[in-house]
DNA sequence: TTTAAATTTTAGATTTGTCTAAAATTTATT
DNA sequence: AATAAATTTTAGACAAATCTAAAATTTAAA
């Protein structure tokens, strides 16, 4: 039996929920797919038949190792694609996502790995996301508070914790945002306050209460994936 | 209504069956796409609905100005990918078809662009087939035999008409196949034989019964085509 | 020009992926 | 614990692309 592009958007989503959530609903992963909870159902069951998931019904589901291979291999074509039009044709980052989603559906193996060799195996994307290898391996960047950041380590903004608008708005006076890439060139011990310094920003200073709630994901933990 | 893959699929042939036969027929379709008669009658509905073809039931069928312009940049958009895993990911001539084949069906027109762009808008695929421009300009190259190729025009094998084995084994040995690009150095009115010469070989002679078999297309018709 | 053969089309089925509406099940709330 | 609310699944329908078998039409041959 095939994997469609359309069981392939549905495992690279679950992934990718995974991932974010710790747990997949059947509601999330509709939500995310733009499509509705039947369909989802639908697919979960064809997607158990190949033993891509492990599915009982009313009762969740997850990625079998193949499965989860299946949707890292997803993940490493998108982002080598977005890599590739970004660096060679000259795209701007926010304009590639589209193209790339139809891309990453090309089944050559060869392709991808001539195409990672071309471009000199890229370790992260154009928006800062690693890149799994030809064999899966994917660096996982594990979230963490701004405050627990080490010196000098560049990280990205991967979530804000408490999302009031006296904060939102601080942070956007700031140029922090979500995906933001930044890092800490300062720390001060009196109140625990940091020095940040965004790309094209001059160094703002934080408060230990604001840098609390924003999380980041570093660059370089090299923890292994499947 | 959408441009479906298979849908492209079917104007992509039916052009190439127009160029070459001149006339096309739903089972010469059917076969070219290895599928059934009756599932081409169902498409070729489909395409008239669209504009995209002209079509009246046991009548025959042909492109619409519309349908052709999609064929052509259908075309160009697997001419350019070819090109692009041969001279960058150095796949081999040989490897690249089927990769195209789905490459082809990316719709990004900004995509096939700027990729034409990185590649040098390059004239020819690595077939030696002419790539369309952006405006769908396609060089029409006709075939013909090697015996009535002009003196010094380089051209390019594009058929064998009589298969025998023997003839075959000759041409093998003159390092002369599918594909290969030679020209004519000299041509002998005694007995209309040639001396041909293929790229890093030495030169060599073919009688006129067996040139007579070899078809070619020349490199620099410059005809117009939509 | 009738008949036979080949081609093309229609009719009806099948598969895949999707949907809505209703039913089943789980979770949350009095 | 009983009921309400939310979630998930089933049942049944639909569109797209395909198929087989039979019917319609055209072409070729006797």
């Amino acid at each position: 039996m095939k994997v469609s592009v359309s069981k392939e958007d549905h495992l690279k989503a679950i992934f990718h929920l995974q991932q974010e959530q710790g747990l997949v609903t059947t509601n999330a992963l509709a939500s995310a797919l733009r499509t509705r909870a039947a369909s989802v159902t639908d697919m979960l069951k064809k997607l158990k038949e190949q033993k891509l998931l492990i599915y009982e019904r009313y009762k969740g589901f997850k990625l079998t190792n193949e499965g989860r291979k299946a949707a890292v291999h997803i993940i490493r074509k998108h982002r080598l694609w977005e890599y590739f039009l970004v660096k060679k044709l000259q795209f701007g980052w926010d304009e590639v996502h589209d193209i790339a989603e139809e891309l990453e559906h090309i089944s050559s193996r060869e392709l991808i790995d001539r195409l990672d060799s071309f471009l000199g195996f890229p370790e992260s994307d154009p928006h800062g996301d690693p890149i799994p290898d030809s064999q899966g391996r994917l660096q996982v960047r594990r979230q963490l508070s701004l405050l627990e950041l080490p010196l000098n380590k560049t990280a990205q903004v991967s979530g804000i914790a408490s999302q009031t608008s006296e904060m939102l708005e601080l942070l956007q006076y700031n140029h922090i945002r979500l995906g933001t890439r930044l890092e800490i060139r300062k720390k001060f011990p009196f109140d625990n306050s940091l020095e940040v310094k965004v790309r094209n920003q001059p160094p703002v200073t934080l408060s230990a209460q604001v840098a609390k709630n924003v999380l980041v994901k570093d660059d370089e933990s090299l923890a292994e994936k499947r």
